[in-house]
DNA sequence: CCGAATCCGGTGGGATACTG
DNA sequence: CAGTATCCCACCGGATTCGG
């Protein structure tokens, strides 16, 4: 854990440091959904179906302290929070956004995959 | 939990279903490595630092299983098992390579941001 | 050498209630 | 509205052992 001088899997590598910090599907979500416009915490909350509150305050902190997003402070009443993309934020979430289009064009043959994988498992299973 | 048709975050999107299997770091990892060249159960375990057996295994039989990467078994004794891409992880694997590129060039800009964000909250810690 | 199986401690994350 | 605080439990993942 201590020589980071082999390539790009070591511990301390840019690449292993940025994936520990967003590679998880709920930062990658909410980063695309403020990418397209700012939003306010309960629209997010609503539009990333199945987060909790709890999950959505630490993936949104996370993200501003890496600098991919701000987080601005109307002082209404009641308070009104909105989180905006950065630009360093909106680089990244370019790629998130290929990735949508993938996952999209390859989800038929990622279905037929699994089910073909599933499929010869079971039998597998019954000669047992 | 049961309308997809509300857009990208809806639970049962294909972006939301990719992101279950493959949205987390040692998947990522495994598939760049894997990419590269074909390789051996221990090798993997050599070059990605930090994983555990246990965990590369389950990572290896769910890449597998998405269709992302091949297992095939030589008979010799002892057995050897060699993991390598196919096309559709390697489709996969350009954009992660992407990524690692990015995270390369702006890894420098994430790391100001948090210690600007961990200085500006300690602050605010020691005027309480 | 490649993996399955078992045990087990730590923690991620859900539910709920409360605050400014 | 936008969180914080607390409880609590399932499951993730590490260590170890065993098998082909």
């Amino acid at each position: 854990m201590t020589r980071d001088s082999r390539g790009p899997f070591a511990a301390t590598c840019p690449t292993r440091h940025l994936l520990d910090q967003i590679a998880d599907k709920w930062s990658m979500l909410a980063l695309i959904a403020i990418d397209s416009a700012p939003r306010r915490f309960n629209a997010l909350k609503r539009e990333i179906e199945g987060i909790s509150q709890k999950v959505l305050t630490q993936t949104l902190r996370r993200l501003e302290r890496n600098g991919l997003i701000s987080r601005s402070v109307a002082p209404t009443v009641p308070v009104s929070v909105t989180y905006a993309i950065t630009p360093l934020g909106h680089s990244l979430a370019v790629m998130m956004e290929t990735m949508r289009t993938w996952s999209i064009a390859n989800i038929d043959s990622i279905l037929a995959a699994q089910s073909c994988y599933d499929h010869s498992r079971s039998e597998a299973q019954s000669l047992k």
